[in-house]
DNA sequence: ATATCGATTATCT
DNA sequence: GATAATCGATATG
C-alpha cells in the first residue's frame, strides 16, 4: 500500500551524445546549464551543472592545450565528449570535458553543481556535516569541492567517455530547462582574465561567487 | 563582508 | 625553479 496518492516522480536521465560536445566550447557552455553530472558506481550521485567555463584549447593563453599536446593535455586533443582531469595546487582535482572535433582542445570546466541525488554520499565525500539547506552549497559550489563530492581523481576518471551511462561517469539530461545565463570573467587564472567565459545560472544559489558588481 | 596566506605536487620553462 | 583553471583557515572592518 502505498502513502501517498502521489505517484512518485520518475525521472529519466538520458546521456548527451557525442555530437553535442562536438562543438565550440563556448556553445557546449552555455547549453550544459541545467544538465546533470552522474556518478554510478555503489551508490547513484547526480548533480545539476549550474556554472562552467570555457577554454578555447590551443590559441587560449589561460588553456592547459596552451601548452600543446603533451602526456597531460592529450586527452583534449582527443575526440570530443571525454574526461580531462587535472591536480593543481598540490591538493585538488578539477574536471572538464572535451569539446570540438578531434585535434582540435576546446573544453568546458565544471565550476559548479546542485546536488540532486545522493547528497548524503557526496557530503561524506567531503568531509563536512550537513545540518540544514544552508549547507549544501558548500558539497559542490567549487571546481575542487564538485570533484571531492563525486570521488573524481585522475588515475580513475581521466579519459574516460563522459557520453556512455554505462561508464561510471556520464552527463546526462532530464528535461529541466534553464531561465537566466550570465556570463562573467573566468575565476583564477592570469592570463586573458578579461574575457567573458565563465557562464552560471542567473540567481542559483550552488554557483562558487555570485558575479560581481556590474 | 573582504583580504591574505599556507598547503603540497605535477607540469612546464 | 616557478607556477598553478583551489580551498579552508585566519585576520580584520
Amino acid at each position: 500500500m502505498r502513502k501517498s496518492q502521489i505517484p512518485t516522480p520518475i525521472v529519466r536521465i538520458r546521456p548527451l551524445d557525442r555530437a553535442f560536445f562536438s562543438r565550440d566550447p563556448r556553445r557546449v557552455a552555455r547549453d550544459l546549464l541545467g544538465k546533470v553530472l552522474v556518478r554510478r558506481d555503489g551508490n547513484t550521485l547526480a548533480a545539476r551543472i549550474v556554472e562552467v567555463e570555457a577554454y578555447l584549447g590551443q590559441q587560449d593563453p589561460a588553456a592547459h592545450a596552451a601548452a600543446g599536446n603533451t602526456a597531460r593535455t592529450a586527452v583534449l586533443f582527443g575526440p570530443p565528449g571525454h574526461a580531462y582531469v587535472y591536480f593543481i595546487y598540490g591538493n585538488h582535482y578539477c574536471l572538464n570535458v572535451s569539446c570540438e572535433p578531434e585535434g582540435r582542445a576546446g573544453s568546458v570546466l565544471f565550476r559548479a553543481l546542485e546536488p540532486l541525488s545522493g547528497v548524503e554520499e557526496m557530503a561524506h565525500a567531503r568531509g563536512i556535516a550537513v545540518n540544514g539547506p544552508r549547507d549544501l552549497p558548500r558539497i559542490t559550489n567549487g571546481p575542487g569541492k564538485l570533484c571531492e563530492a563525486f570521488g573524481i581523481t585522475r588515475a580513475r576518471d581521466n579519459a574516460v567517455d563522459l557520453t556512455s551511462a554505462a561508464g561510471s561517469l556520464w552527463i546526462g539530461e532530464d528535461g529541466y530547462h534553464t531561465r537566466g545565463i550570465v556570463a562573467t570573467p573566468r575565476i583564477g587564472i592570469s592570463k586573458a582574465a578579461e574575457k567573458p567565459l565563465r557562464y552560471l545560472l542567473d540567481g542559483n544559489p550552488f554557483v562558487s561567487r555570485k558575479p560581481g558588481p556590474k
